[in-house]
DNA sequence: TTGTACGCGTTATCAA
DNA sequence: TTGATAACGCGTACAA
């Protein structure tokens, strides 16, 4: 259809086997550099371009990297993308993208879909509803590459790239309780997801090692529906149980608090403060501007990008580990948890 | 690698021909129902699936449409690649994703790269840069069907979506000087952009159908570079120019006013009025809150896919005519522009 | 209704 | 150093 030159014509043009055509642009070491240069010159002046799909056919591999998110490109998700297409432009691989739309049926179709090799090798971070992993079990087991990061899942023995959930929570909540709150609340997804356990797990640590006391009304199991987030929100800071103190796990629940205050006569962060994790560049210029725990978003995208193509390119030197890695978290201090 | 079955031991194991099975698994009317359902139950069974390089190279189409971006996924981008990315998904398309980096060398190359039919079509946003066109003059030559979207070339014969960027700008501008403002500035990127050419167009002649006149002192060349932009942007706040509105044709020129009115002593909006081509969901939640043009990034995505959608699958029928779409912005008023 | 044979554009093996 | 040939996995014209 794109009416492109193939080999053959080339070679015709070239007056030389395909083969010999095929090795000189291979730059191997067969052919001789007066050859060599009339094919590549002639290349280049018919335009030619290899056709990318015989070559995969040929050599079995696509040059392909697939990205799977849960949901709309948010801030985080746009910082991991640019990563890894930043390392494969480098490398020359390809960016398929797909998106789950928090759907687990929809997971299944789209990893069913790159079963049949048209990547090379897998980015993905789950569903916040993936409870059953055999599909992902399916792609592991056929030895398709494959690297989780943050919505991650243990079971998968494979690399996953996270932020320190646990310890990032535990210093948020901690610094809430610094500032004066005694009644910290936290904003979560879904109970499935591993780093929303983590999350909660350094709060709810954070509070117990002050002697406080964890109260179950104050973590709150939020949707991706913003309407019903700010209502949720709402109704608790209007609740006998209304916190002072607020940690968020996801920027949007962030954005939905700063909504639901509004709502309110309270005010931040006098009568509640307001700490989330976020990568928005903005957090700064909210009112009151925001304290964040920031993911290094791109280095994860960079980092998982990078292990794949290491692993593709040397499979040998190379093994995806069974092994979480790390990336810290930053904590950016702003007015929202401000004493005063 | 992916150790999947082929076609060919798929029909081994059911003692049929390649091309039999081939038919049956495409539905084809030439056979017979039973053997078609033990085809199907049996490919189930094996979990084949087709080999999409062989289909490709075969059928001499990908499935795929490609993205190209020209900067890291902004708002505007991440919602137009989701716009399109949903459409593609609804009708089994794949999604390649390309960041130019507003490196006009880097679009030649990407470009270059798509030439050999990688993609069968293409939706692509130019870079700043773009001044030279000779690399998307040869893709529209070679029958690649490409479409533009924002960030458009006027002078490639095919079907560009945009926003009504030059009415936006006007009714913009008016906005502010309905709110008092007498000395309006504008900041823009690139003065090849058709975009940013629009927007201006639409500023100087609000500002000009109001009987003011036009101080080319006022309309700030803004660079892709935050600390710089800021600085930039200060530097006129505190001139003898002065301005007491300002538009801002991209939503990161309007964080970096926010960040350069903070460095000075004037407050937002009693001395000077702010109003801004946006795509964040958190305009509202900013200090204050700002006051917003827009664009239907969404359906501009969606709009992209669709069109591409029935070309590649109607040839016949749909045309990518060479016109320009034009969806319109919304203006949403917030405290940025209010009067006091 | 099913089977046979070929070609899509590459690369690799073997022969010259 | 170069050429002839086969193979990757699929779809399709033609034959049965």
């Amino acid at each position: 259809m794109a009416g492109g030159i193939s080999l053959k014509e080339l070679a015709a043009e070239l007056k030389l086997a395909p083969s010999t055509v095929s090795r000189a642009l291979n730059d191997s070491y067969e052919i001789s550099d007066a050859t060599k240069k009339r094919v590549i010159s002639m290349a280049e002046k018919l335009n030619y371009h290899a056709n990318p799909f015989a070559r995969s056919l040929r050599e079995n591999k696509s040059k392909t990297i697939a990205v799977i998110i849960p949901e709309r490109i948010n801030n985080f998700f746009a910082q991991v993308v640019d990563g890894i297409e930043e390392i494969a432009q480098e490398h020359g691989y390809h960016l398929l993208i797909y998106n789950t739309h928090e759907d687990l049926e929809r997971e299944r179709k789209i990893v069913n879909l790159l079963l049949n090799g048209r990547a090379d090798a897998i980015v993905m971070s789950v569903t916040s509803q993936t409870s059953d992993i055999s599909h992902l079990q399916k792609l592991h087991d056929r030895g398709l590459p494959i690297v989780f990061f943050d919505r991650i899942r243990a079971d998968i023995p494979t690399t996953k790239f996270i932020t320190n959930d646990y310890e990032s929570a535990f210093e948020g909540t901690k610094h809430l309780i610094k500032q004066g709150c005694t009644k910290i609340a936290l904003l979560t997804l879904g109970k499935d997801l591993s780093i929303s356990q983590e999350r909660q797990r350094g709060y709810s640590d954070a509070i117990l090692s002050e002697g406080m006391e964890l109260n179950p009304a104050l973590t709150l199991y939020c949707s991706h529906e913003e309407p019903h987030n700010v209502k949720l929100i709402q109704e608790l800071l209007l609740s006998s149980d209304r916190p002072d103190g607020i940690l968020s796990s996801a920027e949007k629940l962030a954005f939905a608090t700063y909504q639901a205050i509004k709502r309110t006569k309270l005010r931040m962060p006098s009568d509640v403060k307001l700490i989330s994790f976020a990568n928005s560049s903005i957090a700064g210029l909210l009112n009151p501007s925001l304290t964040t725990i920031t993911q290094p978003a791109l280095s994860i995208g960079n980092e998982c990008a990078k292990l794949l193509i290491k692993k593709l390119t040397k499979p040998k030197h190379y093994e995806l580990l069974d092994q979480v890695i790390t990336i810290p978290s930053q904590l950016t201090i702003r007015e929202s948890t401000l004493q005063e």
